[in-house]
DNA sequence: ACGAGGTCCTGCGAGC
DNA sequence: TGCTCGCAGGACCTCG
């Protein structure tokens, strides 16, 4: 679920709320959506030491910690990440899976529905590993047209699932590729190594727009996703493609259709403008 | 190297 | 109203 824009509108909603506190204590609800690690661990080196940033890499939440260790958080579909008053209560409480008490009584909740959100407890030898698995940010300075290029290379595997691999790009999902693919007029089943040089531009220069536009709104909410402090995203009205099925495509006001074709994954696009 | 399909989970809306 | 079915923003795995 969240992708990009939404991690990163977390993260700029708590960063420097959370920076520089202590984790006074740990509650782990569910223990399944540990990896690599045991509830144990998880406990033994978050309890009594102190976050020192929160930061966004790919689609994950990184609790950089005093110590060295780095907690990473994969929301996965429908996980978010809250800074409360108090303990959750009632209602709240459901679906919490990881609670941190930092100090004057705040907790920081992540909760997750459906719990295929992961986390990890990684030292900086792991995190190094971890991180170089992943490919670059799209919205990083240095990310042009050429490095895009080079990241797409040597696949005929359809152009959106390319996309959505995150050894070659990080942060892009199932939305912003449909999103980006509508934009650049790109078939998404298209051979990923029969795209031009000039398509390959058009779809680099819309992956970035339609990435900046979506966290300046503060991310997409379908169902689950709220920013960190608990509010929808804004970024569904400004959809032209995903979810749109059926309607008029804004170009040609052609039907848009959708297939589950690529991947399994819902795809929506405009079978006249997107070749 | 690639595609297909299963797995992890729960909730929701559609249809009967 | 109550049931089953299919689908949902992600990522991992195995098999052929």
């Amino acid at each position: 679920m969240p992708e990009l824009p939404e991690v990163e509108t977390i993260v700029r909603d708590l960063a420097r709320r959370v920076a520089d506190r202590p984790i006074q204590r740990t509650r782990l609800h569910h223990p399944d959506v540990l990896r690599g690690t045991s509830r144990a661990r998880v406990t033994r080196r978050l309890t009594g030491s102190r976050i020192r940033r929160l930061s966004r890499r790919a689609k994950h939440l990184v609790l950089s910690l005093s110590g060295g260790y780095r907690l990473v958080v994969q929301p996965g579909m429908t996980g978010s990440l809250l800074l409360l008053a108090r303990r959750p209560a009632g209602t709240a409480r459901r679906y919490a899976v990881l609670e941190l008490t930092l100090d004057h009584g705040e907790v920081l909740l992540y909760r997750d529905v459906r719990r295929l959100g992961r986390i990890h407890l990684l030292d900086e030898d792991a995190w190094a590993a971890y991180t170089a698995r992943i490919g670059p940010e799209p919205l990083a300075p240095r990310f042009d047209e050429a490095r895009f290029a080079t990241q797409m290379q040597g696949t005929r595997q359809a152009i959106k699932k390319t996309l959505m691999d995150q050894r070659r790009l990080a942060g892009v999902g199932n939305i912003y590729a449909t999103e980006a693919l509508y934009l650049a007029r790109i078939d998404p089943s298209r051979p990923t190594d029969g795209l031009t040089e000039r398509e390959l531009a058009a779809l680099f220069r819309s992956i970035r727009d339609v990435l900046r536009g979506a966290v300046r709104r503060r991310g997409t909410t379908v169902r689950d996703y709220r920013t960190g402090t608990g509010e929808r995203g804004a970024y569904q009205s400004a959809l032209r493609a995903y979810g749109r099925a059926g309607e008029p495509c804004d170009r040609c006001g052609t039907r848009l259709a959708i297939t589950h074709a690529i991947d399994q994954r819902a795809t929506t696009f405009c079978w006249r403008c997107q070749r």
